[in-house]
RNA sequence: GGCCCGGUGGUCAAGUGGUUAAGACACGGCCCUUUCAAGGCUGUAACACGGGUUCGACUCCCGUCCGGGUCACCA
């Protein structure tokens, strides 16, 4: 076998979907257990709806998931160009030989004309089908429809009874029978030819070997098989994974949450979350690990283990993932990923000083375990900013009426004050001593200290913390707390 | 509606005629931790239904039901 060339082809009429990502990702990952090449190509036939700024977008969550191409509209390659608008003329050679062997012909039916003959059928309880009336037009009929001003398009002859067989990589054998398919159009009125026609040109000309693509385009492989046959070309395989679904059970959509891979990104999921999400949406590895690194997959994956069943994305899992993945994350990269929310959220400034990278650091590694995404970080921020505390329960309220809280919460300032430099370590040491000097327990220092710093009896560790407070922000809350207690402490 | 593809716990998903039917997420419990989270241990929970074939079916065949896809001058 020669080397194994597989694509993905979007056509940008929208940012990247999460099921195209999918699709994208097990080529990718097909191309590098096999080491073939992974191939991107354009499909921007439908004038009206692309737009170059669907395909930046596209290329730009291609590259943020990692996935990348080998040959593309950006880069280039042997097979180019990589944007079927730019094709046209190699179309066009084909068209033409279709049309001299008689496989295709110009149909000057009306959108009317086809509408009518639609609802004829639907009537006599017909599969509505094209007719095929325009299939032996005489030369003179065809040149006084055109002097009406008829735009053809081209129809491809659909052999009559032929039984279509498409050995699929992950289904298995699907058949099909020619005569549930109409002459279907190759070439629109415009003179671009429409995707089935352009899909096979271009995955012939481009020698891709594979074809994996999402299982919507199964019905449509008999048509393009159809035009492999008359154009007396190579058929590739052919490998149709399933659709991702909603928690519904309907194809993935809007009102499931987040449809498109961007959305994720701004979310503050990592890449590496999704694309370890996405391989295991429909493939499984053979041991009990889930998680990977893409090469990992890519070492691991085969064809054989996907499931053909459809999946439910589970938002879950994926938070899960991405909390493991966080977890994983180094500090640095973790407090870069934050910094724009942060900024956003009007915590840090657009050009952050030293100080306020410093404290970042801190803040990202008090909630570095307790985040899922990363935009969570901003959730947790009333607990790190401003002096105010709301004390937030009667339980709470309890903590801070014992005889210990007042004597103890005057130490902890004194200290404090004392203290040379603020950092976790130098606290711990604080609380420690503070706890032994004043013969109390942990019990009595920890939580209402905690609960008078932040109003709430959860949170992250007090050293970091109050590290992360500072001295004076920490005495000031610590005297509103007392104050709404009832009690009055010297800010020292 | 025609054609096509599916149907193992709530979700993802192993399984390829004989298994105590894995594992992961979620959920419950316990442990750890003077908090939460994380982590460790543990528990509840599944072969859509009905017929065959077979000594034996989750696995093979047929039917039913359910879900999805597709029937465009969209890809």
């Amino acid at each position: 076998m020669g080397k194994i060339r597989v694509r993905f082809a979007p056509s940008p009429t929208g940012p990247l979907h999460i099921g195209g990502a999918r699709s994208a990702l097990f080529n990718y990952l097909y191309a590098k257990n096999t080491g073939g090449r992974f191939i991107l190509r354009i499909e921007d036939t439908d004038l009206e709806r692309s737009s170059r700024e669907s395909e930046e977008n596209i290329l730009a969550s291609l590259k943020w998931l990692g996935l990348e191409w080998d040959e593309g509209p950006d880069i280039g390659g042997d097979y180019g160009p990589y944007r079927q608008t730019e094709r046209l003329d190699i179309y066009k050679k084909y068209i033409e030989r279709l049309l001299a062997e008689g496989k295709a012909y110009y149909c000057y039916c009306s959108e009317e004309e086809l509408e009518f003959e639609r609802q004829e059928c639907l009537g006599r309880g017909e599969v509505p089908k094209y007719s095929g009336k325009c299939r032996n037009l005489t030369p003179e009929e065809r040149k006084k429809l055109e002097d009406e001003g008829r735009k053809p398009v081209v129809r491809f002859c659909v052999p009559s009874n032929r039984e279509i067989l498409i050995p699929d990589k992950v289904r298995g054998d699907v058949v099909f029978d020619s005569d549930g398919i109409g002459d279907f159009v190759i070439v629109k009125s415009d003179g671009i030819p429409t995707y089935n026609f352009a899909v096979v040109v271009d995955d012939f000309t481009m020698e891709i070997t594979h074809v994996i693509r999402a299982e919507e385009h199964l019905s449509n492989t008999p048509r393009q098989i159809l035009i492999y046959e008359a154009l007396g070309i190579t058929i590739p395989e052919f490998a149709h994974i399933s659709l991702i679904l909603g928690s519904d059970r309907s194809k993935m959509s809007k009102r499931h949450g987040a449809t498109s891979v961007v959305q994720y990104k701004e979310e503050g999921y990592l890449p590496e979350a999704v694309v370890n999400f996405l391989a295991l949406l429909g493939w499984s590895p053979v041991g009990e690990e889930e998680v990977f690194s893409l090469e990992e997959t890519a070492e691991q994956f085969s064809l054989a283990r996907v499931a053909k069943n459809p999946a439910v994305f589970d938002m879950d899992k994926l938070r899960w993932l991405n909390g493991v993945y966080i977890r994983n994350c180094p500090l640095p990269r973790l407090a870069e990923m934050a910094l724009p929310y942060m900024q956003k959220g009007g915590y840090i400034s657009s050009e952050p000083t030293q100080d306020e990278l410093a404290w970042l650091s801190l803040v990202v590694t008090a909630l570095q375990e307790k985040l899922t995404t990363v935009g969570d970080i901003i959730g947790f921020m009333p607990l790190f900013t401003g002096d105010d505390v709301v004390i937030d329960g009667e339980e709470q309220l309890e903590l801070l009426k014992e005889d210990t809280f007042l004597p103890m919460i005057t130490a902890f300032c004194e200290n404090l004050s004392a203290l040379e430099d603020l950092n976790p370590v130098a606290v711990k040491t604080l609380l420690k001593g503070l706890t032994k000097e004043l013969g109390l327990k942990g019990k009595q220092v920890y939580m209402p200290l905690r609960v008078a710093l932040t109003g709430q009896k959860h949170g992250p560790e007090l050293d970091y913390l109050i590290s992360i407070l500072g001295k004076e922000t920490s005495k000031k809350r610590l005297s509103r707390t007392a104050e709404q207690a009832g009690l009055k402490i010297p800010l020292t």
